[in-house]
DNA sequence: TAAAGTTTAGAACAAGTGTTCTTTTTAAAG
DNA sequence: CTTTAAAAAGAACACTTGTTCTAAACTTTA
């Protein structure tokens, strides 16, 4: 999923808003109009990236076929457990099967769904101190996480390093036999270390601050 | 509105079904084969009925044109309009009277409720660039804020410097007749300026960054 | 039983609607 | 500048689909 162009951001905007409208969503013709193009062929040619992007989903063939695939009738909310806190120097938490429990006292974060889209393994961070501006994280803030062990190139993950012995907030990349850790902050230059020094503790999927 | 025959409860019924599997209301003709009626005629009549009825609304003339009225109402999930974009250099943009209305067309975030904790004129931006990161907030990041002229001291809030012609994310303290405005970032080092350069143009309730 | 109202059938029309084709314009890349 | 790709325009086709008309079957009421 990359980026949306202008039009085609008006034309998502312009389908939700009809939808919420009518209760039912546009046709080709309608989406021409309310958007102001001139011709219905547009329209499809847009329609066509959109659904490719996975941004709707056509049924060929069929009127006002046009399902929005982040729909607000799937949203709701998702109780995240609070499992801990991070800071810097220790190992953050693991889950263990009964965080899952809901019941079991721990303390609850409710996000909407479309955070989390549906992953399992969705655990939440309360982060202490200020070992993590680098990634610029905050104290206090929330970190969402998913408990993986393997993540893909470019995902920012939790990586202990065995030998400073230090959980850290980073980008990930494989590059040629060595790992490079990229901080979000830009300003900020990447660490070096070796595949066998990291320990992959889980994959970061949301950063939410609290502030009032 | 009295009670409806056993057909056109499973009228009723379809139609939610159906938009819940694919989006959009069925036709007719969806609705002639799926509860298993002879003839389009006997849809049309059972639908003028419960439209008559106020179960549903009809939009005539218009393919799918059938609105249920008892649509699913809300959840504790707040819809908030993302309004624009903040950026360096250019003041934020102020809520119009027409962000509200939901179905404007305005792309629409939605939050845990207890996020804006009830709290009237909240509203998000999108944060362009790297001009905040001393206040820990990334490329990419919403920012939820509140449309408020004044705010109490050490709360963080969206700052337009007059002179420098330019919007900043600081917590603001006011010092003996001068502004403190204090980065988020405890390493960054606070900047002073008078009471009259500054102009608060909201309060900055949430910050959320989604990552994968 | 007769009459009136309700529901069901079948077919067909006309407008609505997704799709495709070709051409033109605009933007990006080399 | 040349080449290539992306985006827009306009028209036309064929299927979809709401609607209507007429008639039959069923239910209710007197």
């Amino acid at each position: 999923m990359k980026g949306l162009s202008a039009k085609q951001q008006r034309i998502i905007d312009f389908v939700r808003g009809f939808i919420l409208d009518n209760g039912y969503p546009p046709t080709v013709r309608d989406i021409q109009s309310g958007c102001g193009f001139s011709s219905t062929s547009v329209v499809d040619y847009h329609l066509k990236v959109l659904a490719r992007e996975g941004y709707i989903r056509r049924h060929p063939e069929v009127s006002r076929g046009i399902e929005l695939l982040t729909r607000p009738s799937a949203s709701s909310l998702v109780p995240v457990p609070i499992i801990g806190s991070i800071a810097a120097g220790e190992p953050i938490p693991v889950p263990t099967p009964d965080s899952w429990d809901i019941a079991a006292g721990a303390e609850i974060l409710e996000v909407s769904a479309d955070l989390t889209r549906g992953r399992e393994g969705v655990y939440a961070l309360r982060v202490k101190g200020w070992s993590m501006v680098d990634a610029l994280i905050n104290d206090g803030d929330l970190v969402l996480m998913q408990y993986v062990n393997v993540v893909e190139n470019g995902e920012m993950a939790a990586v202990w390093l065995k030998a400073e012995k230090e959980v850290t907030l980073k980008k990930v990349y494989l590059e040629s036999g060595r790992i490079r850790l990229q901080p979000a902050n830009r300003q900020m230059r990447p660490i070096y270390t070796e595949p066998d020094n990291i320990e992959i503790q889980g994959r970061v999927i949301a950063v939410i601050r609290r502030l009032v």
